[in-house]
DNA sequence: CTTTATATGTAACATTGTTTCAATAATTTG
DNA sequence: CAAATTATTGAAACAATGTTACATATAAAG
């Protein structure tokens, strides 16, 4: 799907700079940092720019963020055919060596009972291990 | 337990900070932040002496740290019994309205399934929502 | 009580994220 | 297509969290 046609879709003004966010997550595949896309973006746009899109495009659905822990951030776009606002539906994992992350689209997130009178809103999965690329991995 | 038996259990040197940290961790019941801990320790010690103990009584087992987000963290003791090294065997659970942060204890955190490859080494669920006591949860 | 090893404070710095306000670009309207 | 309106962007400053290097102070061992 397009960037223009995913701004569109959730009512979001198109601009370069958002595009340029979109492209740079698409191409990547992988959820990136901020570092990351910005690089792709070529440093073309201010880092506040970056935080405010980041915020916008997040409210409205279009992308998640993924607090691997209080140092490392990263984004990824959520699926096209979800329509949810928190899209979090699915478990992360962080590779501890490399430090790729993973959305684990096919791994939902379990139901954890929570103590009476406590209600969910969202529930955060991050595995932190080794990938399969990694020394101590499988191909190690 | 006295935090002195902590520190001399896990094999860390008693100092004065480390005690007040401990102690002050104690007395709460509920995880608490670096400023709340450092309020309850009168402001007494340096911020870098309280990192550099949390990472020495974390890596020690005497505590874990439990990351909300990317601009929030707490910090708790585990429990006495397990004498693991990542204790975060449990789910965290953290209101968004009153910012209080609770260890379930109880609830344990599923064994998620990993592709073909990937080494588990932690697993960390943090569950956002409404407290008990805060407006829209049970005693709203 | 002295020695040795470790812990602490100071200062400086790095990273991530936010606020305010003026300038700029994107829609909307004519 | 041009003007007006509205939202977005950049610059500068700031706030919070965390780290590094080195000199000083404190704990544990002898």
């Amino acid at each position: 799907m397009k960037p223009n046609d995913i701004l569109a879709q959730h009512d979001v003004k198109k601009t370069l700079s958002r595009i340029a966010l979109i492209k740079a997550l698409q191409t990547s595949e992988q959820p990136l940092s901020e570092n990351e896309i910005r690089e792709q973006m070529l440093d073309q746009y201010d880092r506040i720019t970056f935080y405010r899109n980041i915020q916008t495009l997040s409210e409205s659905g279009i992308l998640h963020r993924i607090v691997i822990d209080n140092t490392h951030v990263k984004y990824a776009l959520n699926c096209c055919e979800k329509e949810h606002h928190h899209a979090i539906d699915h478990v992360h994992f962080y590779c501890k060596k490399c430090g790729k992350t993973i959305c684990l689209d096919q791994v939902p997130v379990q139901q954890y009972p929570l103590p009476e009178g406590f209600r969910l809103e969202e529930c955060d999965v991050v595995i932190k291990g080794l990938c399969k690329d990694c020394p101590g991995g499988h191909n190690a």
